[in-house]
RNA sequence: GGCGGUGUAGCUCAGCUGGUUAGAGCACACGGUUCAUACCCGUGGCGUCACUGGUUCGAAUCCAGUCACCGCUACCA
């Protein structure tokens, strides 16, 4: 096995009845940008991410699209493969909860909860929500009938349909004795819910008691069944949940298996929306408790995405009713791939909800990439190319220059915001070496320099400097846009330092070779009008 | 209703335990420069630090109250 330290970092599973959209890009990305950030600090990763196929709504619309609910399946998931693929995630795993191996782990979880003595059989009963698959109590729906003024309709309170009354055998999760366990969790590691505001909505949530949870249903039968009690199909929670297990060998035979979950298990990090916060803090560990796995160690939450209205400067929710909804597919064609990762990564703050716009992206992209970073590039290449003829030149300063003195301990400091996620600051730490280069060319006037050739090993070091600090960014920036990172050491003549695995050593000053061939090439972020 | 949070330049935000003329980036205006993607560099304006009162020699920073917005949660008659 990987002599390496694991990190296993996970996305949501994504649900096969949504197309693909900004917010399930933006979750996918982030968990990206961390995965690729610890394969470059000497972590052996496991990046997971997938779909969630099971449940009545998707059998119904297979059945609209006259499908089998497989068949159904197998058809929304390229559409998220294929998105992910054009954005670059970087996935080591691809789980959907249709597959063989999530049904034997399932069940094997069925078997091991039996075990524990959390599980039992009880009947629910109450008023349904069919096509939302949720129960309801007598009193919600009765506050939420008066409410909306449709009293004795029984109405659902959250999408206002009808409602079936139903009494249902069901199996039940007894959450209710986790209370103690999940406070003592949350006091021992004050960081498991990530941001640290989102901690005190899941206190307050379990301090206010918990209920025993249903955990199968008779009601329908696209799932997976529940080997103790035929007839019995796994509700949600043991279905979706348990994926991040199945994928590191949870139920799975042999040795090799058990060596895999061993290696892996627990997560590093779990990357959620916040309206999924108390699953995977409330519900997810207590089922670990039960079976007496580990815990993963962080569940970091964001925020949702709102758009900025432009005329009014007001935040919205995005939804197709109002007709402001934006899809990843715009925003790749205004900015590239690179660019959107960028935006996405830097510009919204990390856990709450983030106000985009178009206007802000484009502004975002022009001065940070195409004004900066890119016209960086461009300037220092193109004097390599006229004045040292495309050859990195020597230097003989020895670090004693403006440059070297920002690049001392960039490393660590990126390292920190990286790690706690606070990518737009990590950020800012590159941006300002390419600010300070820029400064740099106009501090040193390389033009007037190459007028007098008595100062060309002076213009031979602001050259080199200039190479070398684009050496640093790129690698620094590679996690946000891997691809425009590895161009920019493709041009400076370090393409084999791409996908490094100790992105520490390679940020140190000084290493850039001399005699190495420089190219131009086209606007690697041309400037939008 | 309860708990928590937020309210600082046009925008996104820094300003820890109170102390020189309130900061950064972007945007905006003007000037300069040319290696560069009409880019870069310099300069500048702008803010009653939500409102009111209080503590203090001194508050954006502490206290009380008010208003607005947000999150979680609960739900009576």
């Amino acid at each position: 096995m990987d002599t390496k330290p694991s990190y296993y970092i996970t996305t949501p599973i994504y649900y096969v009845n949504a197309a693909p959209h900004l917010g399930t890009a933006y979750s996918t990305i982030i968990a990206d940008v961390q995965a690729r950030f610890r394969r470059s600090c000497g972590y052996s990763v496991k990046f997971l991410t997938g779909m969630d196929e099971h449940g009545q709504k998707v059998s119904e619309a297979a059945e609209k699209h006259g499908m089998t609910p497989q068949q159904w399946c197998d058809s929304q998931a390229p559409l998220f493969e294929a998105l992910w693929s054009e954005l670059e995630i970087s996935n080591d795993d691809f789980i959907r909860t249709t597959e063989d191996r999530q049904h034997r782990a399932v069940q094997y979880l069925w078997e091991r909860m039996e075990e524990s003595g959390y599980i039992y059989k009880g009947s629910y009963d109450g008023w349904y929500c069919v096509p939302d698959e949720t129960y309801f109590t007598e009193t919600q729906v009765e506050k939420a009938d008066e409410a909306r003024g449709t009293k004795g309709e029984h109405l659902c309170p959250d999408c206002d349909r009808p409602l079936e009354r139903i009494k249902e055998e069901s199996w039940f999760f007894k959450l209710s004795a986790f209370q103690d366990k999940l406070l003592a969790l949350y006091d021992e590691h004050p960081d498991f819910v990530q941001p640290d505001f989102r901690m005190n909505e899941v206190r307050s949530f379990v301090e206010g008691g918990l209920q025993d949870l249903s955990v199968s249903r008779t009601t329908f039968d696209w799932g997976i069944s529940v080997p103790i009690d035929e007839g019995h199909v796994t509700y949600v929670w043991f279905d979706a949940l348990t994926n991040y297990l199945t994928a590191v060998g949870y139920g799975a035979e042999g040795e090799e298996a058990a060596a895999e979950l061993a290696y892996r298990w627990p997560a590093q990090t779990h990357i959620v929306g916040k309206d999924i916060i108390r699953f995977h803090c409330v519900i997810w560990p207590a089922m670990l408790m039960a079976l007496g796995e580990a815990l993963p160690e962080h569940v970091f939450a964001h925020g949702f995405l709102t758009v900025r209205n432009e005329e009014t400067g007001k935040a919205e929710k995005m939804s197709k009713s109002r007709g402001n909804a934006i899809a990843p597919r715009e925003v790749i064609d205004k900015l590239g791939v690179e660019g959107y990762r960028y935006y996405f990564m830097t510009d919204v703050t990390p856990g709450t909800d983030g106000a985009i716009s178009f206007g802000r992206m484009e502004q975002v992209y022009n001065a940070d990439l195409a004004n900066s970073w890119g016209n960086l590039i461009s300037r220092s290449t193109n004097m390599c190319i006229k004045y040292f003829d495309g050859l990195t030149p020597e230097h003989t300063d020895a670090g004693q220059n403006p440059l070297a003195r920002i690049a001392e301990g960039i490393f660590e400091r990126y390292h920190d915001k990286m790690a706690a996620f606070a990518y737009g600051d990590a950020a800012k730490e590159v941006m300002d070496l390419i600010h300070a280069a820029n400064h740099y060319i106009e501090d040193s006037e390389p033009w007037t320099l190459a007028k007098d050739p008595a100062r060309a090993e002076e213009l031979a070091n602001v050259i080199w400097n200039l190479l070398e600090a684009i050496r640093i960014s790129a690698h620094l920036l590679m996690p946000l846009m891997p691809s425009t990172s590895a161009e920019a050491l493709r041009r400076i003549g370090c393409a084999s330092e791409a996908g490094t695995d100790d992105l520490a050593s390679a940020c140190a000053w000084g290493l850039l070779a001399a005699g190495l061939p420089v190219e131009k090439g086209d606007a690697l972020f041309p400037r939008l009008a």
